[in-house]
RNA sequence: CGGGGCGUGGCGCAGUUCGGUAGCGCACCUGCUUUGGGAGCAGGGGGUCGCCGGUUCAAAUCCGGCCGCCCCGACCA
């Protein structure tokens, strides 16, 4: 069908690596897991940026910015900080030409010198909670990087707070945990699984991790976001105290929390299909492209004079619109080179249509003959933004619908060795496995559990594992 | 780091077996004709064949060394 994409169901990577490519999202870069965020891809970022930051302000958070460069020793006081980013550091040992007194780590998360000024900034109770969010690069220097998904340098925001005890700072750790959720599902339209990590895949320094949970195209899972309660690990070994209204020292419980780059990854796994991306309307740079159709220049002038006035209605009304008018382009070849791009809505105007008294529309999402339909020309401006909103919601609906048909469950390891393969998916089963059965599981199947969901169901079962009875269910997968 | 593959115009590849001085498709530029699902014809520009060394009258091709990239695994937002 599409030239230059391979079919998902042959080479779901190929395919992936394909879309990034036809659609001009990213591009490789010199250095091995670099990437270049071309300007279509980042004005998906862009909006994922707007519609979040917009929600840390309105939860009562400030942006702020720390420095790229961490003295190594910060990274080396929290053991289990150290222990978990070591091996992936890019250290500058010279600099000025000069060997440096001490190295200096690129961050690849910022909790030790957010601390550091923490610990200063911090002193009475009356300071608390602080909030405080950034948008930042960071750097991990991983094994295997994939495009948006793992590389070397990444953007993200990190929040990072601080509260006078536990219920409040663990209140915060949900409270954006559901943010994200919420934004998963209402702007990028990817019906998340909101839970907790276990102690094997939680935030190195964390008390408890949590995370959102998407499903890809192929089955997989794809950590989207998270939000760590830290409990007092941080503020004890960077002494971050307050004295609170008794007069005594405490340490402040924190949180930190994140979502980066990879979301654009989500939103082409979750919603791309053999065409190329397909973009939901609120994260979608062009919202809606208007191809006009003309075979002479007086056909022409008169359907450009049409294009114009709706382009510049719908511009007036919010619209992300693009007129594509460049010439010696098939009309054919611009449908495709926008449905590659993922534009939710494409008007086709041509003189045809003038004499009809309409346009031809064409959603995105909607596969084939299905996705064509007419719009008169005289409400043309008052229906586009119910198009854009049903085509948001059918999105969701579309991604909800093939979760759900990929949720399975399993009663013994041996059914799931099998199934996992067959069908990959999220499995939704009993756990009271440890750590140990957890890379047990991993060897064995390369699958993990992605969450404890905080969903919950009543009842009790057989751990699908050890065979001990549980009331905890949890969701296991392969994953990126 | 282990396993597999690959380095030849911007992209995808052929040519390497058996040495003879680089070719195809797409993209790009110009002109004309076209325009309702990836247009046609004609002309044109662009490559130290990953790097270093060796063999040879002659190396993309043979020999030695090095480097890089991609895919699969361990690690991860």
């Amino acid at each position: 069908m599409a030239k230059n994409i391979t079919n998902p169901e042959k080479d779901y990577a190929k395919w992936y690596q394909d879309v990034i490519r036809e659609a001009e999202l990213a591009d490789s870069a010199p250095v091995r897991g670099c990437m270049v965020i071309r300007p279509y891809g980042y004005s998906i970022w862009e909006n994922i940026q707007a519609s979040l930051d917009a929600s840390f302000k309105k939860t009562g958070h400030k942006n702020a910015y720390f420095p790229l460069f961490i003295p190594e020793s910060f990274i080396k006081r929290e053991a289990e900080h150290v222990e978990g980013f070591a091996p992936e550091l890019a250290i500058v040992t010279q600099a000025g030409g000069k060997k440096l007194e001490e190295p200096l780590v690129v961050r690849p998360t910022s909790e030790t010198i957010i601390n550091h000024m923490f610990s200063k900034w911090i002193n009475s109770y009356r300071d608390l909670p602080m909030l405080l969010n950034q948008w930042a690069n960071v750097v991990r220097w991983e094994m295997r990087p994939r495009a948006f998904l793992r590389t070397t340098e990444f953007l993200w925001q990190e929040g990072h707070t601080a509260h006078a005890d536990e219920k409040d700072a663990r209140e915060e750790t949900l409270r954006m945990l559901n943010v994200y959720t919420d934004f998963a599902r209402n702007v990028a339209a990817i019906p998340v699984i909101p839970g907790r990590k276990t102690e094997r895949e939680k935030f190195a320094g964390a008390v408890d991790s949590y995370t959102i949970e998407a499903m890809m195209g192929n089955g997989w899972a794809l950590q989207s976001g998270t939000s760590h309660y830290l409990g007092t690990n941080f503020a004890r070994v960077f002494e971050t105290m307050y004295l609170d209204s008794n007069n005594e020292q405490q340490f402040v419980h924190q949180t930190s929390w994140g979502v980066s780059t990879r979301l654009v990854g989500a939103v082409i796994m979750a919603h791309g299909d053999e065409n190329g991306l397909r973009l939901p309307p609120k994260l979608a740079p062009v919202q809606v492209v208007i191809v006009p159709i003309a075979r002479d220049d007086s056909a022409r002038a008169e359907v450009m004079a049409v294009v114009e006035r709706i382009s510049d209605v719908l511009e007036k009304e919010g619209v992300r619109v693009e007129v594509d008018n460049r010439e010696g382009m098939s009309p054919g070849f611009k449908f495709n080179y926008w449905e590659v791009r993922g534009v939710p809505l494409r008007l086709e105007i041509g003189p045809r249509d003038l004499k009809e008294g309409h346009v031809m529309a064409s959603q995105r999402n909607r596969p084939g003959r299905d996705s064509k339909f007419t719009i008169s020309l005289d409400s043309i401006v008052d229906s586009i933004p119910g198009i854009l909103e049903r085509i948001q919601s059918e999105m969701l609906e579309e991604a909800i619908q093939k979760r759900n048909s990929r949720t399975y469950t399993v009663e013994n390891l041996d059914d799931f060795r099998e199934a996992i393969v067959s069908k990959p998916g999220f499995y939704d089963v009993w756990w009271d496995g440890s750590t140990e059965d957890e890379t047990r599981l991993q060897q064995e199947t390369k699958a993990t559990v992605r969450c404890i969901p905080l969903e919950q169901r009543e009842g009790t079962g057989k751990c699908f594992m050890t065979g001990r009875e549980t009331n905890t269910r949890v969701i296991i997968a392969r994953a990126y």
